[in-house]
DNA sequence: ATTTTGGGCACT
DNA sequence: GTGCCCAAAATT
């Protein structure tokens, strides 16, 4: 009997074996309709062991109902899956779920009529229709948008239907996407761009797994070195990924690769609507979908021919999925070009210490663009001592800094004030009875957001709005915002420079594509003086105006204990730091701090990048962090506060007792509710050469939680929290 | 995950 | 014996 072993969309079930029915066939990836006692599930053929001795014998295997018609995942693909669930403790079938990320996809296209002259002219032609005649030649559409073209009503069109001078025409509703062109807009590249973009090229061309790491300066190219490769991909006939750390990137992106190829990249992210998903999900699984701009889900999707790999700002903690799988995208996609046999790019400014390491052991190969690209010269940086300029009570931009933005609004030059955090204040409390609002769902404070009148939870999405009184002891008007958001500092610049114009740029102010796209067009065209932002601003653009930089404040970052915490400041003022000064005029940075004397300032201050990564390479070897030795987190969650203490307890009572791997916990997670989910957690460290995942997988496998436990692993977690 | 099953228990 | 609830087993 032909049998087949099915991977199917349950994570508490392992393979199942089928019987393949006359009229089907499959190989290993085709996606199938298998049923499961009452129901229908989705499943992949799966070249998978069984346990031995849990063979089922034939005669009780039913039947698969159906081949979907999607081409069979990839084997590159498949041992990705299979990889990525190994590696990060998760259950294949959750992974494959990544995969097979479009359900309207796997149902095969829709289809749509679209009409176009059949080019009889043998009935009657009235006015109308002698318009429409003469409007649509070469046009093929459907009745909507012909009426659109031909400026006719569509009643006209469908008597020209009906008259035979229209004829229906089927068509695959997933259009096709225009094809880009490698040869575009010849690139103008420096000297030194020019040698790494030949590098890239001819890795290209070999086909092979290497991985590169992109080292350069904000400023120094580094996209248009890797357009070269993506070019040579398209002339080799490959598909290109390009992972982005936030959609909120993509916009400035999509224009310069437009610039560059003609046409705008297929976009992959998580708010496409069914109908986007499934027409890029089908172009990239049969082939015509080129180059895919995406976060990091567009890692799994079922490419057909793979040429290139880029993940740009790929130091960014965004790219760690901290739900579901939690996998790191940015190593996944080196495991992705080595399972397809073609180059990785990891592109960043700001490396994580775990790329630099794997270039220095000589794993990735690393090319350096140090110079800033059309000449530019690197900002001035300097510390201002919070201590020593204290800004006046309630504010929060020191003397130094309110200096400079005077300054910089004189001149007519642009500003940058950075801080990273949301909203106009973190905390709101009674000054009466001291009432602090929290969350409901979480252990966190209600973030106050005065543009939209709002206490927010930036964990779960829980919304009041604000109150006049206090909920507690009912007093009017006796509610205090304590400490800074974005949107107190942009009232204090109001304050200081009633005359400057003012942006607010945080994911709260622009929710579209579109509103970015304004936002760049009235900074580049210097109808805004100054811009006060999050994370969002700390990348991607480019004013040539802009002069001055603020950090707000530097040790924000540096507080809550997390192991690259140094690392993720470094990062965050390096790279806003870099938007200083891009044009032909020199930029200054100002950072505000309370430890001008904490390593990472004083890396910051002197500009030397190596000596703070040999200090943070040096402290991570003394505590066993990554890249030395590695830490795991069990996390254990449950609607009741109880049960997850007991689950919680239940493992740690059965760790394994082994000489080097050090178990802490359990103990409750730093967000000890969360989404109205109690949460305690056990951290594990390793020396590098454990098999950790081993470890835990013999460790938790045997154990069995009540129903409304959730238990998940973290390997190399990133968020403490 | 979802559905089926079966055991224990109250009620008749 | 029947109905009901809940836990355990099975799903190929």
């Amino acid at each position: 009997m032909n049998r087949v072993r099915c991977l199917v969309f349950n994570s508490a079930l392992g393979p199942l074996d089928y019987r393949v029915p006359a009229g089907i066939t499959v190989e290993p990836g085709s996606v199938v309709l298998a049923p499961l006692g009452p129901r229908q599930i989705i499943g992949v053929v799966w070249e998978a062991e069984r346990l031995p001795g849990t063979e089922v014998p034939d005669a009780k295997l039913r039947p698969l109902l159906q081949v979907l018609p999607v081409p069979p995942l990839p084997a590159p693909l498949r041992r990705l899956i299979e990889w990525t669930a190994d590696y990060y403790v998760a259950p294949l079938a959750a992974v494959t779920r990544m995969a097979l990320s479009s359900t309207a996809a796997l149902q095969g296209g829709s289809t749509v009529t679209e009409y176009r002259l059949t080019g009889k002219e043998t009935a009657r032609l009235t006015p109308q229709r002698l318009i429409a005649l003469d409007l649509l030649h070469d046009q093929q559409a459907t009745i909507r948008e012909l009426s659109e073209i031909a400026g006719v009503s569509d009643a006209v069109l469908r008597g020209m239907v009906n008259a035979g001078l229209l004829e229906p025409v089927v068509v695959d509703s997933d259009r096709p996407y225009p094809p880009a062109d490698p040869n575009f807009a010849a690139p103008d590249l420096s000297d030194l761009q020019a040698d790494v973009a030949a590098k890239f090229v001819s890795a290209v061309k070999a086909h092979a797994f290497r991985p590169f790491l992109l080292d350069g300066v904000t400023g120094s190219g580094k996209t248009e070195t890797y357009f070269e490769a993506i070019a040579a991909a398209l002339e080799a006939g490959g598909q290109v990924l390009v992972l982005l750390p936030e959609i909120a990137l993509t916009e400035t992106f999509l224009k310069r690769f437009e610039a560059r190829f003609g046409v705008a990249p297929v976009t992959w992210h998580s708010s496409l609507k069914s109908s986007e998903r499934r027409r890029a999900w089908r172009a990239v699984a049969n082939g015509t979908a080129q180059v895919v701009v995406g976060a990091r889900s567009a890692l799994f999707l079922p490419f057909a021919k793979l040429g290139l790999i880029v993940v740009d700002e790929a130091h960014e903690i965004s790219f760690k999925q901290d739900d579901g799988v939690r996998y790191n995208a940015r190593d996944v996609a080196v495991m992705r070009a080595h399972f397809e046999k073609v180059p990785v790019i990891l592109a960043s400014a700001t490396p994580a210490l775990e790329s630099l390491q794997m270039a220095e052991a000589g794993r990735y190969e690393r090319v350096v663009l140090p110079a800033r690209f059309g000449g530019a010269t690197m900002p001035d940086i300097q510390i201002v001592d919070l201590r020593v300029e204290q800004p006046e009570r309630n504010h929060w931009i020191a003397p130094p800094l309110v200096k400079a933005l005077k300054d910089r609004l004189d001149k007519g030059e642009q500003s940058l004030l950075f801080l990273n955090r949301r909203g106009y204040a973190p905390l709101t409390l009674c000054r009466t009875c001291g009432y602090r609002f929290q969350c409901p769902n979480c252990s966190a404070w209600l973030v106050e957001h005065r543009l939209s009148r709002r206490l927010a939870c930036h964990h779960c999405g829980h919304e009041v709005p604000t109150p006049d009184a206090c909920p507690e002891c009912s007093e009017p008007d006796c509610l205090v915002a304590c400490g800074p958001g974005v949107e107190r500092i942009a009232d204090e610049v109001a304050e200081i420079l009633p005359e400057a114009r003012v942006a607010l740029v945080t994911s709260d102010t622009l929710t579209s594509p579109a509103k970015a796209a304004e936002f760049v067009e009235m900074a580049s065209n210097k109808a805004i003086d100054v811009i006060v932002g999050t994370q969002l601003v700390t990348k991607g653009y480019h004013f040539p105006e802009l002069t001055l930089v603020g950090v707000i404040d530097a040790d924000m970052g540096l507080e809550g204990g997390d192991l690259r915490a140094a690392e993720r400041t470094y990062q965050q003022v390096a790279q806003v730091a870099g938007r200083a000064g891009r044009g032909e005029k020199p930029g200054e940075v100002l950072i505000q701090t309370r430890h001008p004397e904490a390593p990472v300032i004083e890396a910051l201050a002197s500009g030397d990048r190596d000596a703070f990564y040999a200090a943070e390479a040096e402290a991570r070897r003394d505590a066993g962090a990554p890249p030395f030795g590695r830490w795991a987190a069990i996390i254990v969650s449950s609607e009741d506060e109880a049960e997850a203490r007991d689950a919680a307890r239940g493992i740690g009572g059965s760790a394994p007792r082994l000489d080097d791997v050090l178990i802490l916990g359990p103990a409750p997670a730093p967000l000890s509710l969360l989404r109205g989910r109690y949460r305690y957690r056990l951290l594990i460290n390793a020396r590098r050469s454990t098999e950790l995942q081993r470890v835990i997988r013999e460790w938790l496998d045997p154990l069995r939680f009540p129903p409304g436990v959730r238990v998940a692993v973290d390997i190399d977690p990133y968020s403490f929290v």
